[in-house]
DNA sequence: CAGTGGTCTAGACCACAAC
DNA sequence: TTGTGGTCTAGACCACTGA
């Protein structure tokens, strides 16, 4: 083999994870064993392992070894291109209905992310508020979702979208019914990207999973941005789908 | 510091590049540097760039250094739910015309994916056609995705759909012209998830860049699935978008 | 082609959680 | 409690690539 001790392990038992010679559940050879039963060092075989960690394959776990992770399919997120809304406030997405806010919603003024700002068409490192919020299922209190939003302070300066509780519709109702921009518009990108450790804490998510994050942008009549926002969720657990139509002019 | 000596050094880093001391395209100090500097071991500095690098945030490149990554904004893809045709085949997204496939498809029998195999209605382990090609632009011979469709043996065997060159308007044509399964209906689910090392290889992907998924379901009039398409893209490159409308029935 | 990171070792000790 | 992985070292040599 050309190629370097660890990589070589790495295909190995990557290969042998999928093709089933480890199911999901169990737990390969112990380090240490395969260390010595191939004659290399204990560290070559841990970067092999942390290696098939790092792309979801399994999971290391102490005092157990290292288990084959399950394939679990996502959650499918629907998006219907509709909005939906109730007493409470504004749904995205039908699907997570019944999903609260865990904890009372940070609020404060901060500069934006460089891609935020842009979209905002604020300067970069310019201060804009930032509402931070984890979304999940409230009785078992598990965090599914962190939601951002993010507005400009020309718009959100001085008003309640500034203060911890927006009141009864949330900061659309404020948006629309106090604030004049009315009728609202939303479209949204779905992206991907590695968390931050600090994401990987509060989602709980595990080495080797990406990040899904829908980017939900707000527009008011005149064309301005009010409001960008952006909710990162477990790759693993979502996906998100909608319907495709057939081109009415295309035959 | 009761953290690991690696991950108070990668914390530290991240910071640095996060926060501008490091710009993109400037190299962070020698590994080296960074061990005698701290009384550290060169390999437990290692860790910590290599932990850097499976975030994104940097390129760790020989004899340059470990150097700043130009944060991009991915390109948005429009998926409009609208399918456009012309004499070549089927566009699911404008963005794209003009994109083609860079090699003759490869065609053959084999297992399909677990998820992919519950989405076709078929036992796990069968065999179904599988359609595998990397679409990029033509002129620069770039990657941009690899798509694989998924049909049925019930469908597809002895037909052209199994051979290399499907004629004019594709598989979908075959489908409705040829084979009777008209109109067809269309649907998506994005998702996101480590790529393999196969799949970073043909995309060029780097270190901690995950693909972004896009799984199109083709239905015939019946309700069968006869299509499952998997296109897979580097997340850095791309996003998907779609507009929302407001519920008319919600106030 | 020289300087950068990349790989590997042998051994030591630490720390966590499943048993 | 203890067995599993986790971290760390000092040093050696390799290999790639950009100056």
């Amino acid at each position: 083999m050309s190629a370097p001790a660890y990589l070589s392990l790495a295909a190995e038992l990557r290969r042998a994870v999928l093709d089933g010679t480890y199911l999901p559940g169990t737990t390969l050879p112990r380090i240490v064993d395969l260390a010595t039963e191939r004659g290399i060092a204990k560290q070559t075989v841990r970067e092999a392992v942390a290696l098939l960690e790092s792309e979801g394959l399994v999971d290391v776990v102490r005092r157990r070894g290292t288990v084959v992770r399950e394939r679990t399919t996502p959650k499918r997120l629907v998006r219907t291109r509709r909005v939906y809304r109730d007493d409470i406030g504004y749904y995205f997405d039908p699907t997570a209905q019944g999903w609260r806010a865990l904890e009372t919603p940070t609020v404060g003024w901060a500069p934006a992310p460089p891609d935020i700002a842009a979209g905002l068409g604020v300067r970069p490192g310019e201060d804009v508020l930032v509402r931070d919020r984890i979304i999940g299922e409230p009785e078992t209190r598990t965090p599914m979702q962190i939601a951002t939003s993010y507005l400009p302070a020309a718009i959100a300066r001085g008003t309640r979208l500034a203060e911890p509780d927006t009141g009864p519709g949330g900061i659309y109702d404020r948006l629309e019914q106090d604030l004049g921009h009315r009728p609202l518009a939303w479209e949204e990108t779905i992206g991907s990207r590695m968390p931050t450790p600090t994401e990987t804490r509060r989602l709980g998510l595990r080495p080797g999973t990406p990040l899904l994050r829908i980017t939900r942008t707000t527009t008011g009549p005149d064309g301005t941005v009010v409001e960008i926002n952006d909710t990162r969720m477990s790759a693993d657990l979502f996906s998100v789908g909608y319907a495709v139509e057939r081109h009415p002019e295309a035959r």
